[in-house]
DNA sequence: GATTGATCCGATACTTAGTCTCATTAGAGT
DNA sequence: ACTCTAATGAGACTAAGTATCGGATCAATC
């Protein structure tokens, strides 16, 4: 349901207008990633009025307020995932685009070993790991 | 010096005309990570007569051979950076750009154990660091 | 060194993602 | 109900990337 991400930006103190109403509805029927250009599809199709620019606005937000996450594909496009606030890394089936949530398993440990042979100093990390679902898997 | 990428193209089989090797210039001209853009400006800058589409099609072709890697930046840009062809990371910094690379130091566990949790299996990954590198560190 | 055919080229048109502006609307607190 | 501001849709605009195509050029062969 919708609820969630409008209670969440009802939190975050911003309107709770109907166009958002409307795409957060759209974005809760979606499962898996989904594109700004999904959105868009869905909007028009339901002759919902609601303007192009409006959802990429809406999907800043949902993002800064790590209500969805971004997630480059593999073939480049620009995806997002409904998602946790919290810090974690996803799990994206390449077959069906299911998402899967996994929270730091051992990750820093690895930033750790590189920060250590580099030099750097580790601010943030992306990972993002690319496979088939359990579903999917036995599909086949 | 672009002869590296230069050797490796005709390693691949592919055929090493003008354009090519003006581009190839370019990219070991610079530091850190490129994005298109940047070598079209650069091509533009010199004179150069290649055309755009051009350098798309050797960025692809490069990348291709993993002799250049796309690294999607934090703020949505696709940028590339000159590579080894072996599977690794990316430390970027975020201050200056510059690229450190890292082989795998134990993300193996840590995609195996997301495995088990989750049920997929995984078929591959992407992990990238962002931080500050040991100039920008001690510059400041 | 000329011949030749596939590869590659630049020009150009096109598509798509995303941003910006601005006049109008409508949410939310009073 | 009133008000003031945040948000909206329309539409122009920019930038990234792709497709097409006739002409140039590389590299293998002779
Ligand atoms: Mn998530
Ligand atoms: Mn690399
Ligand atoms: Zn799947
Ligand atoms: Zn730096």
């Amino acid at each position: 349901m919708s609820d969630e991400l409008l209670r969440a930006l009802d939190q975050a103190g911003v309107r709770l207008t109907g166009p958002r109403r409307e795409i957060a509805a759209l974005i809760a029927k979606r499962n898996g990633h989904f594109t700004a250009a999904d959105l868009i599809a869905d909007a028009s199709k339901r002759r919902l009025g609601v303007g192009r620019a409006t959802i990429f606005r809406l999907l800043d937000l949902l993002a800064e307020q790590g209500l969805v996450e971004r997630v480059d594909l593999p073939d480049g496009r620009h995806a997002y995932v409904p998602c946790e606030p919290s810090h974690h890394h996803h799990l994206v089936c390449v077959s069906c685009g299911a998402i899967a949530e996994v929270d730091d398993c051992g990750i820093d440990a690895v930033t750790a070993e590189a920060s250590r042979r580099s030099g750097f100093s580790i601010e943030s990390h992306r990972l993002e790991l690319f496979g088939r679902c359990p579903n999917c898997r036995s599909a086949n």
